[in-house]
DNA sequence: GATGAATGAGTGTTCATTCAT
DNA sequence: TATGAATGAACACTCATTCAT
């Protein structure tokens, strides 16, 4: 004979759109986007269908949330090291480490963000792209301020070069397993260190 | 009122299981696996489904069968240059180019490989795998042999180099537009160059 | 110009669930399981396949549900005419001749038990044996317990006798016709009466 | 370099057409006509599609050219037990305990016989049935002389007693093993045992 | 006699979304 | 706020049969 409050204060714990979005984090992660269904998430959630489309318009709008806040945690970090007090050189090592470490952190969000975003619907698709264009834009802005600085090599335009570490920072989702061999530290900080030695003059 | 034989030789220039890979390869590189419809490849390909599983035991088969050429291709070609009679170098700065090279050249298979393998089968992905590793470890112990040499700094671990290098080379088919700015052998060069200087002790 | 909700009341009258089952029952008795297809069914009662699998998890699921309700009520009658306070030779005939009649009420569900149950999955099959192999055990309890008592000749193992009465139960939906000669009593009466005559000492 | 003739050798040593009579029962009983594909018959008798329908007009010919197998045996053995000179109490045991060896031994095509003659097209149907009709009234013109002389019981109509023993026949494909406990001799002579009990004046 | 590629209509099932309550 | 029954279009796949060779 709980009370209603009682019985539901268990699986309520969190607000249900957190609830959905961690579920849908975790199951597009999982199987990818097209093979989730939303029956599947609003389960791991514990919710009804109903509760889903009342808070979100669309199996697409929870992916478009899920990158959103990738997209804003990462571009304000980014923002911080670059806006640091600091060499070139340090704010660019930094920075490149830093995004390594979070990805690994929430490797979930970067699968998706790496295989599902083509799955976005055309308006969506265009908004996140802008996004990501701004962020790499900034670390390219960094590369150039450093090359012209003198202290990167200008043999390769920055455009590839923001480009050659990013792609290994989408390719982690591929091969990083946490407890493996590295910590996630020490991957950043080799792979900060390949790009900081490929730049080297 | 085309005679039937003139009608047949339009749609039958090619064989029909070609045809097929062909119509999947654009279409799968296109929508992605899960977003294109057998019904779209049969009719891309001028067959009826029937005539898909005539020749194709799935859906999945088509998309192992792609990969599979891509595998046996790339994997001959890093055998040619790693066998090569050249100075360590010389034969990683080749097959660091050359995969870049042959994947622009392939970028449809590129981007259906790095987007579709996980909705490959278990068994089929297991394969997939297997194959992938092997060529992973032909271009690490490439780079092994120049860290015991000494002309390649020794200060990352091969397998990480690897990963890095390859990070660039999946992300090719994010960024790289045909008739863009730089020919695929000058991404190529800037490439395998960013990888040498990195690799410098 | 009948309003919604007079529309549909006209399909509504039973629940959907009932519909269906009923609809799918006289579709597998009249053409057999493998050739009744979801479409027919749903058509048939008047629902959409959306509803079917909203109910049922599969074709399967419905002939499953339906032998569960024609054992269920079996064993009920069954048990009852078993447990009787009556003499062994006449519990025997009543439940011998009850089988009888409930069959013949219930001819749909008979010819669907009979020729239809090896095409339920492996699983099921399994239950519905299990449960069929409890009936067949009560009903020979009944002739062992009249062969002690001597009332009931030995010279057949009591299985083979189970056996052979209800041999002439499935046969019932082979032969007869609603409307025919004989009321499904007198039916009943004859076949009790063949069983206990060849039981006679 | 063996010739085509050696090579065929192998697996023609029956003609083409019983091997197809022969996969096609044994798949037949065991998983249903309809779930029986035309491609697993041929494959199970060594040939190709082509030459089954050179041989056989359609999939539902192979069942009919089956069933008229049995059939005809049948007929043959019931008229010889029939016509033998014999007292009608022996010709009649004998008749209803051969028809029990005979099914026995020929579980596959009594199976399929029960099972799947509804699956016939409705012209041969018919056809079957009027066989079968043959068959049925001679059984029954032999109940019928026994209860003119007096030798069985009249309580029942011939009719009704032939179904009685025919539902037990049928039902042998249900709960009959090879390897059981009793022999098909043994299960034959208690079969027609409790008919001739049954019988009894 | 025999092949096997090809057809085309059909199968059971899934699923994002809606809406009366 | 939230439910869950219901929709309807789409999905991958099957299969008896035909026919040019």
């Amino acid at each position: 004979m709980t009370s209603p409050a009682t019985q539901r204060r268990d699986t309520t714990e969190q607000p249900v759109p957190q609830r959905l979005l961690a579920a849908a984090t975790r199951l597009f992660a999982d199987r990818g986007y097209d093979r989730t269904s939303v029956q599947e998430i609003v389960e791991a959630a514990g919710v009804t269908k109903g509760a889903l489309y009342h808070y979100f318009g669309s199996k697409d709008d929870l992916l478009h949330e899920i990158y959103g806040r990738v997209l804003r945690l990462q571009q304000e970090r980014l923002d911080a090291f670059a806006d640091a007090d600091a060499p070139v050189e340090r704010r660019l090592r930094d920075a490149a480490a830093d995004v390594v470490v979070t990805t690994i952190e929430n490797l979930d969000d970067a699968s998706i963000f790496f295989r599902s975003m083509h799955q976005l619907g055309e308006e969506k698709q265009k908004q996140v792209r802008a996004e990501r264009r701004r962020y790499h834009e900034r670390f390219r802005a960094l590369i150039e301020e450093g090359q012209k600085a003198g202290v990167f090599s200008t043999a390769t335009p920055a455009d590839l070069v923001v480009d050659y570490h990013f792609g290994s920072v989408h390719h982690l989702s591929t091969w990083y397993r946490p407890g493996g061999r590295m910590t996630p530290r020490e991957v950043a900080d080799h792979l900060a260190d390949l790009l900081l030695r490929a730049l080297r003059p």
